[in-house]
DNA sequence: ATGTGC
């Protein structure tokens, strides 16, 4: 055997560098994979993830996609990647955990308010009764004042963050002009096709929970999803000091930010999905890539892609209320701790989600896993918005110890289809960080860094250890020209599930 | 990611 043939080299191999954070992956096939990452890391790719863009990009209808510095393997594609079709929609790129989101909250307390660790006790005490953590949790004793029955559950998952939902939760109706999308429409852009495609599900075995899925709104959830109490650093030079006084950012003030995305529900009708669409493919004879059962897909206009758009849809309203609703709760916790508080979003932003946009002059589904849009000042989708001259905020997480960062795309935002990266990535799996890492070294780097949490014990699968350099991934986007730095933000407590860590 | 799996 030939073992020197292109076919049987490493993938990571293939990589042909195109500048100093910017390279091309080809497929034999296609046109080339856009990969971005400096060269330290594009070693972290490992070769399951680079045989899943391969796969994706090779899929029907698929005309672009891009593997972004934070990329690790997922399921049917990377997590961290970006996937164009104009003709064909795609579960798996899209993710499990249906919009997956960031977002920031900004206070009007300067950090010397929190610098007391008492103040801090008490507001992750006050938090953790309002938004709890971990699988199953719902709607704890101080959210019961927001009940969510299954009437307002119908109502908001088929219209997103609108005025008359916002009233009956609490949550201050404005706040939806800080969101990427307040709402998500049907396949067919009306909200009556999201009514009809609930009513059915509704009869369906794996929706008779429904009731208590909407009982969770309000809640992180567990996993890579946490909430975090920040000091803002904004940058200093003059476009990120215009940047942030139109995205409301405060310079020395706390803020919170919330990661999490549409819960059980999302699960749900995920998973409702790639079973419908897997069975449809075994029915119909179609062969899936070896290991990638989840890149099922189906074309623009079939019931199957329709219903699909729908759950997304479904999916995508519930997030965005429950981040709203987080938002409300965590505002709450701390006008309880410091009376007066007063705080506003900064901004809602996906990075689990399909949107259709404009690529090359005609409208295609942009599917970005574990990837940020990233519109630019200028972008033609952001006239009439007050970040149509900035370009919109984007939320990158980081990790506790290291930070935060908010950022603003870049023209060369263009070459990436308009994405940027969603966090630091995984470089260790979860099993692996387990393995190799000392529970003892992460408690005590925290506390060094005066970072503290509810958990007794920060999730080993989730110390900073287990990501990527975040420093050398930021050096990434802006080296490729993607994004520019407008703020940092410095942990100062950090709310995860404990369920795990504790036991 | 997930009423989680070993």
């Amino acid at each position: 055997m030939n073992t020197s043939s292109p076919e049987s080299r490493p993938l990571r191999s293939r990589l042909k560098s195109t500048g100093e954070a910017t390279a091309i992956l080809p497929t034999e096939t296609t046109s080339p994979i856009t990969v971005i990452g400096t060269e330290a890391i594009r070693d972290t790719f490992d070769e399951g993830c680079l045989q899943q863009a391969i796969n994706s990009r090779r899929a029907p209808g698929v005309t672009e996609v891009v593997l972004n510095p934070d990329a690790h393997l997922g399921y049917g594609a990377p997590v961290g990647c970006v996937m164009v079709s104009p003709t064909h929609v795609y579960p798996g790129p899209v993710g499990v955990d249906i919009k997956c989101s960031m977002s920031l909250l900004q206070l009007d307390l300067p950090a010397d308010a929190i610098e007391d660790r008492k103040t801090r006790r008490a507001l992750i005490s006050a938090i953790c009764q309002r938004t709890p953590t971990g699988a199953g949790r719902g709607q704890r004793s101080a959210a019961k004042s927001r009940p969510v029955n299954r009437t307002v559950g119908k109502q908001l998952v088929t219209e997103g963050a609108s005025v008359a939902v916002c009233d009956q939760l609490g949550i201050p109706s404005e706040w939806a002009e800080c969101c990427e999308d307040s709402f998500h429409l049907g396949h067919d852009e009306t909200r009556d096709a999201l009514a009809m495609r609930l009513d059915r599900l509704l009869e369906q075995r794996h929706m008779s929970n429904f009731s208590d899925k909407m009982t969770q709104l309000g809640s992180y959830g567990g996993g890579n999803h946490f909430g975090e109490c920040e000091v803002v650093d904004v940058a200093k030079d003059d476009r990120a000091q215009r940047a942030a006084q139109t995205f409301g950012l405060q310079d020395g003030n706390v803020a919170f930010l919330s990661h999490c995305g549409s819960r059980g529900f999302g699960h749900n009708l995920a998973s409702g999905q790639f079973k419908t669409l897997q069975d449809k493919f075994s029915q119909w004879g179609i062969p899936l890539p070896a290991q990638d059962r989840q890149l099922v897909y189906a074309p623009l206009g079939t019931p199957e892609a329709n219903d699909y758009l729908d759950d997304m849809a479904l999916g995508a309203n519930f997030a965005t209320v429950n981040h709203l609703m987080i938002n409300a709760l965590v505002l709450e916790a701390f006008q309880e701790v410091i009376p007066g508080t007063q705080g506003s979003l900064v901004y809602f932003i996906s990075h689990n989600i399909a949107r259709k946009e404009i690529v090359n002059n005609q409208p295609a589904w942009v599917h970005r896993k574990g990837a940020t849009r990233a519109f630019p000042g200028g972008h033609h989708s952001l006239r009439g918005t007050r970040y149509a001259e900035t370009g919109h905020p984007i939320l990158l997480p980081g990790n506790p110890r290291d930070g935060s960062a908010v950022m603003v795309a870049d023209e060369g935002a263009a070459q990436a289809c308009f994405s940027v990266n969603h966090g630091a990535g995984r470089i260790l799996g979860r099993r692996h960080a387990k393995r190799v890492l000392d529970q003892a070294t992460i408690d005590t780097e925290l506390d060094q860094h005066d970072v503290l949490s509810n958990c007794r014990q920060y999730p080993m699968d989730e110390a900073p250890a287990a990501y990527k350099d975040f420093e050398e991934v930021l050096r990434s986007v802006k080296m490729a020209g993607l994004a520019s730095e407008v703020a940092r933000l410095k942990a100062r407590f950090v709310i995860k599930d404990s369920s795990k860590a504790d036991d």
